[in-house]
This record gives C-alpha cells, structure tokens and sequence, in this order.
DNA sequence: TTGACATATGACACGTTGTCATTTAAGATT
DNA sequence: AATCTTAAATGACAACGTGTCATATGTCAA
C-alpha cells in the first residue's frame, strides 16, 4: 500500500506521479519497469519515490487496485444489464477488457501477458470483491441462479472459478496472439458454449 | 536455446551447472533468480555462464523444457491407463504434479505461481506436443471421444483448452494455498465434475 | 613447432536499487 | 516575531547485478 504521505498529495502532484507509473507500466511488464524511469519522468527526486511507495510492486498495485476497483462496478452494471445471466455476463465484460484503447491497452496487455498468481488473485477481486467484507454474498444475490446448474452454494463457488479461469485465460490468449476483437469473441463465446452444456455427454 | 558449447560440455561440468541452475530456481521465481548466484554455486567464472546460456531466461527455459519433455511421456503413459478418459488422465497429473517433492517441489511452486504467458505456452505443450510435428493428432488419437459431447474437430480443441486453463489454475491455487493432497484433490475432482455435466440446466 | 580455432576467465563499465544524513517546509506555541 | 517541532524533500552513495570484451588457455591438425 502507498504510504501515507502519498495520499497527502496535492493534487497535481499525485497525477503526476501516477501518470509516470502508469507511463512505465504500460511501456513494459512489472518485471522491467524501472523505478529511475519513474522519477525522471515525473521530474521528481528518487529519495521522493520512496516517501511515497514501499517499492515498484507497491506502485504497481496501487494501479491495478484502482482498475480493479472500477472493475467491481462495471461488473455490477453488466450484471444488471443482462438480468443476473453470468455468461453474458462474463461475455460482455471479456469483449469490453479487449477494446480497451491506447495506453490502457498496452497496460493490460503488460498485465495480462505476465499474470503472476499474485495479480491474478487481486484481479480476481473484479469479480469477488474483497474477502473482509460481504462483498461475495452481494455479488451472488445479483447472479441469477435458476439458469445454473448447481445443487449447493458450494458449487456456486466452483462455478465462479471455473469461469474467471477460463475468462482470463482467453483474455491472455487474445493480447497474446493480437487477435482481432471478432475472433477473440467467436472464440470466448464458443468455450462459453462449451461450459454451459458440459463436456461430457 | 542453450549455445552448442553448453552441449559440448563433459557431462559432470554439465551437471554441475544444470544442478546449480535448478537450486537457483526452486529458490525465487526467475524474475529473482541471479546469475551471481548461479555461477557461485556451480563454481564456474561468470563468463562462462555466457557461453553456455544467453541469459536467465534462456537457462530458466531449458529446465522447463526438460520437465515438459517428462510431462509429455506422463501424460501419454496416464492417457493409456486410464483408456483415453482425458478427464481421469488430468485428475492423475494434477495429483502427480502436487505430489512432487522436495526440489522439484518448490521449483513448481516458484513456476506456477508466476505463471507469465510465456511458461504457460511452454508448459502448455506437455499437452499437446509441439506445433511443428503431428504430435497434436497423436495425442488426439490416444483420446476417447466416444465420451465427450463434441460434434468436430475444432472443438477438441476448445475442450482442451478449458481443461488446461482449470488444470492450471488449480494447481496454481494448491501451491498458493498449501493445500493438502486430499483437499486439492477434492476441489479439482469437483470442478472436472461441473465440467462434465455443464453449468447451465 | 606452429597456426587456427574453440573455450575459459575475470575485470570492468553501466545501470538499478534502497538508504540516510541533511536540508527545507509547514505549523504550532509562546 | 522568534522559536520549536514535526513532516516532507532531496540527492549522493554503497551495494549489487548484468553483459561484454580483451586476454589467456587449451586442443588438434598440419
């Protein structure tokens, strides 16, 4: 977590600093990023970077915690949009994380490509939120649960993860193949299909 | 790819340096791993690292590709014994992966839980060979499809692709929970069964 | 013995990280 | 206004890691 003097900040200066980290994330992976790029960039002095960071991973979650957090809404709203149905659901979200533009692209594309369990477990909080609250069982109330094919609030569960895994890994394989937003969705849609009837017969 | 030097090494020197290499790696994940260390422990000058490999990666890769060579042969011998029921054959690499032990077990553990897309696509071919041969029809022939709810080609392919991804991931999240062998097992099974019967009624 | 080529070696230049002693700023107190 | 106190800013620096390169050593054939 950003330190407290971080959140001090005017304004200005806090964007500031966080375009340039947000700059260096999307210019390469965690792993590459430079703290020296950072603080040239934001023209501030490096003993400064660390009055406000513990470290580059600090900063890094400081980032996907916003991202995150934008994602918990979106998540809601694309929930309510299709009356509870978590596969179109899930379907609409993957085609909005694919089309992102610009800079943001570059950064989940940095993000995606090198999903380190860590990341994942806090991307993952798109769709769970966090555990210290109720934000689970506020999530759930939402899903409509007639259409699934489960006998227990246990599978629910199960249900959920089998989903974000397969989410996540079509979005990795479509920034990694650079693949047009058509096929990624054909693709998704179909492994969604897929899921929905079992792969048994 | 190793230079051809590292393969006209004698087999003690290479073995040196091989075990050297993998202590390096089951102790932090390759984006901590350093080369000081590696030549430290293999005695050997730091200028013959570079003879032999590249870089980390190029070193960090080879050991992997050695595991995915094993994994392939595991995976055929599992796929024979359990008559082509590729579900069965995943339930018994996924118990053999978290089964494995001291060493072996924490170089596993620093690669799953940094899973870029990178060694995800390496690790990924000990399920389906590489792409330049016909190991991919190979392995599809060695597959009962008379269970499967599949109507083409094509499809195969998607299932496969579910089933590594969920393979995967629980894996990942065994070695980031500790869980132990029997609840691991009991949470994979499970979701292998909501795959097989589907998630929509 | 010599030449030609492959391999080995370790000092070095370069870049990055995190720290810390010192300076500067901002309030609070008298 | 002068002084004190606490928070924040600063940049030089030690420690460490990387990849390279000029030089040394080994090997083998002519």
């Amino acid at each position: 977590m950003p330190k407290i003097t971080f959140y001090n900040l005017s304004i200005e200066k806090r964007e500031k600093l966080i375009n340039a980290v947000k700059q260096e994330f999307s210019r390469v992976p965690l792993s590459q990023a430079s703290i020296s790029n950072i603080v040239k960039s934001a023209r501030i002095p490096r003993g400064s970077f660390y009055q406000y960071f513990e470290d580059k991973e600090d900063a890094f979650f400081y980032l996907l915690e916003e991202r995150v957090k934008r994602n918990q809404s979106e998540v809601y709203f694309l929930l309510n949009k299709h009356n509870g149905d978590i596969f179109e659901m899930m379907i609409a979200f993957f085609e909005k994380v694919i089309t992102e533009q610009d800079e943001n692209r570059n950064f989940l594309k940095n993000l995606f490509l090198n999903m380190t369990y860590e990341v994942e477990h806090e991307f993952g909080r798109s769709f769970k939120g966090y555990e210290t609250n109720q934000q689970f069982v506020q999530f759930e109330s939402k899903v409509n649960k007639e259409i699934l094919h489960i006998s227990n609030q246990d599978e629910f569960k199960y249900l959920m993860k089998i989903l974000t895994s397969v989410l996540l890994r079509s979005i990795i394989e479509t920034f990694s193949k650079d693949q047009s937003k058509e096929d990624a969705l054909r693709n998704f849609k179909l492994e969604i299909t897929l899921l929905k009837r079992g792969l048994k017969k």
